[in-house]
DNA sequence: ATTCTTGCAAAGCCTTTGCAACTGC
DNA sequence: GCAGTTGCAAAGGCTTTGCAAGAAT
């Protein structure tokens, strides 16, 4: 995964997390296992699905339940602080807050996701929504195929092959 | 669902099914089942998923049993008469043969699919392969909003509720 | 005749839920 | 103490698979 610059915050995301759960006509709690998975999940900017972070908290030594991790990334994701990613065969999880904008390259290879931005990007959707009158509320653009590195190593794989 | 223009083809969707289960070291056999699905999916053009198909195939009197839908579908996606798009709770399939490229927004309101076509969004999606040294294989967009109709619909509903 | 396809039932995979015990506020 | 949260086990939805019977070439 390859890094764009991070967004200036003025909250952490445990405040901000917090300010959800309080907010409007919600009472909802902030309990340990969710303030442990805040910031297990902000400790390290990657990609990843329920399974894995069940696997590496508990591999940390922090207490998650499964049905618990699947409610917790629901209010994440609503509360903004985090983005769901559907690769088809896998839904990952990424930082939605104090991260700039950007879509994906997705490596059929390795799996690796390249983030990148492009502001051509968002006009091309903008104007396509006027045309429409199409009142936008996100998007989400995958470009598959095979990464730089993976394409070095099938070039190898294949000089050797010719020897 | 709008309209794109048809693309002029040589082959008809079975011609071209029968073409690749026989290619190439493949010894795939065409069924009945299979010839009545080809069919049914190219008679009209829309997006689906596997229930509804199922559904549809049945009220036409169809014999379609689950399992051999699902492989059946593996075999046209594989073959490039079908796309699968992946819309987070559903996965439909569209025609990827005798269709112009395009790339999709998805009223969240009436489940509608209105597909577009941007050149920029290719030379966009090339530039940023190029830079990144990344094979291209495809891609997927879908801008998530709500539609025209269903934006008249909220405003009409709104000066109706302010009455 | 041989090899592939079908269909049933069953399993798989990921995700959600009912409910009693528990905990934050 | 009350209302929201947890965790178990169980159910859900969608998709795949093992296998015996059937069909295509």
């Amino acid at each position: 995964m390859n890094a764009l610059p991070a967004v200036e915050v003025s909250q952490t995301p445990e405040e901000k997390f917090r300010e959800y759960l309080a907010s409007r006509s919600r009472t909802q709690r902030y309990t340990a296992q969710q303030r442990d998975m805040v910031k297990y999940i902000f400790s390290k900017h990657n990609h990843f699905d329920a399974d894995e972070l069940i696997d590496e908290m508990k591999r940390e030594r922090l207490r998650v339940s499964r049905p618990t991790v699947y409610r917790t990334l629901k209010k994440l994701v609503d509360a903004g602080l985090l983005r769901r990613i559907n690769l088809g065969s896998r839904t990952v999880y990424e930082h939605d807050y104090g991260y700039a904008q950007h879509d994906h390259l997705h490596c059929e290879q390795c799996g690796d996701m390249l983030e990148f931005h492009d502001p051509k990007l968002e006009q091309m959707i903008n104007d396509v929504c006027r045309q429409n009158h199409f009142q936008y509320a996100g998007h989400a653009l995958i470009i598959r195929g095979v990464c730089a590195r993976c394409n070095r190593a099938r070039v190898m794989k294949h000089r050797l092959d010719l020897v």
